[in-house]
DNA sequence: AACGATAGTGAGTGGTGACTCATCTTGTCC
DNA sequence: GGACAAGATGAGTCACCACTCACTATCGTT
């Protein structure tokens, strides 16, 4: 389980089943015995790690700061994607036979809140919408893997979305 | 090539050489013929792509309206993602032997002459720097492929990356 | 019509990767 | 220590895909 999350967290959802086996120092069959499908390692493996990222929403939602905790998820987010593919993937939905489809809603509710309270703050726009935040969050770390950001080029690119989505002074 | 170009705007650059060959009507040894290598077919068909992106960015530079040429070259761009699942592979330089490692240059020269004369309207925040808004793109385009962004998604989405971009009215 | 050249064919090859299963190992209970 | 269950093994199967090549069809030239 550590070993596939690391495999695929190297090489992506397409990392096969026996590198994973090898780095976990067991035989293919023993990780077939466990996930009958390479689908049921993947999404066992999202399951945990999408929790992972609403612990991360509500410890931020929970440490108060709402002006700046929608962005500090973001960042954090797409500082991740760049450590693990598999979070793209995620994302994405990718790879995945069975797809994950819904699996996504307690991501989804935990950036609302975020918003919404970011908006409360007056930090952000009235009219940005949750589904609008998910898009730019898919989109930015599909472009941090894929366009290879560098640290510099994610600060400045996050920087622009966000002065997309704050408020302007009154 | 035709054929080519449909199969792999459907399916993207995983797509076999068997159902290139099948939707042109022709055997595979054809194709590979013409094309030594899928890798050659692919980049044959990246440079036709490349080609019209930067024509149609040239046109768009020289239609003069330097305040929204760069959006609309942007929207675009994302719209053709939509359909053709090749441009994403163009722009991640994914799925390819032999990289285009500088082949977006011509592209990434577009875009800048874009950038420069909407900075020089007065319509785009001075210090936004090209790679700024070539990651915005990737990301842009990635995320409205795999989060299946919706028409009017796509509108909201990209107006907050260009709010982002927009220079404050002073 | 005979010839070579050029293009087309598609069964075959090799490699890869998901998944199986007969066999072996280990642990547990009496 | 023997018997049984539960887990582990890894060579083998099957499907898929890029790529090859011996052969065939077409065409222009003489």
């Amino acid at each position: 389980m550590l070993a596939a999350e690391e495999v695929f967290a190297e090489q992506g959802t397409q990392a096969s089943t026996e590198e994973v086996a090898r780095r976990a120092g067991v035989a293919v069959g023993t990780v077939f015995r466990h996930f009958p499908t390479k689908a049921d390692l993947l999404r066992a493996l999202m399951k945990g790690l999408l929790q992972q990222l609403v612990d991360d929403a509500d410890a931020l939602v929970a440490r108060g700061d709402p002006g700046t905790a929608l962005f500090e998820f973001f960042t954090r987010l797409v500082e991740r994607t760049t450590a693990n593919r598999t979070v793209v993937s995620l994302l994405a939905a990718e790879g995945i036979d069975v797809p994950i489809a819904g699996a996504l809603g307690p991501l989804t509710s935990a950036v609302q809140e975020l918003l919404r309270r970011g908006q409360r703050a007056g930090a952000i726009r009235a009219e940005v919408r949750t589904d609008e935040v998910m898009a730019l969050l898919v989109g930015a770390c599909q472009g941090a893997l894929y366009g290879g950001w560098s640290p510099d080029l994610r600060r400045r690119t996050l920087g622009i979305m966000f002065a997309g989505m704050t408020a302007p002074p009154v």
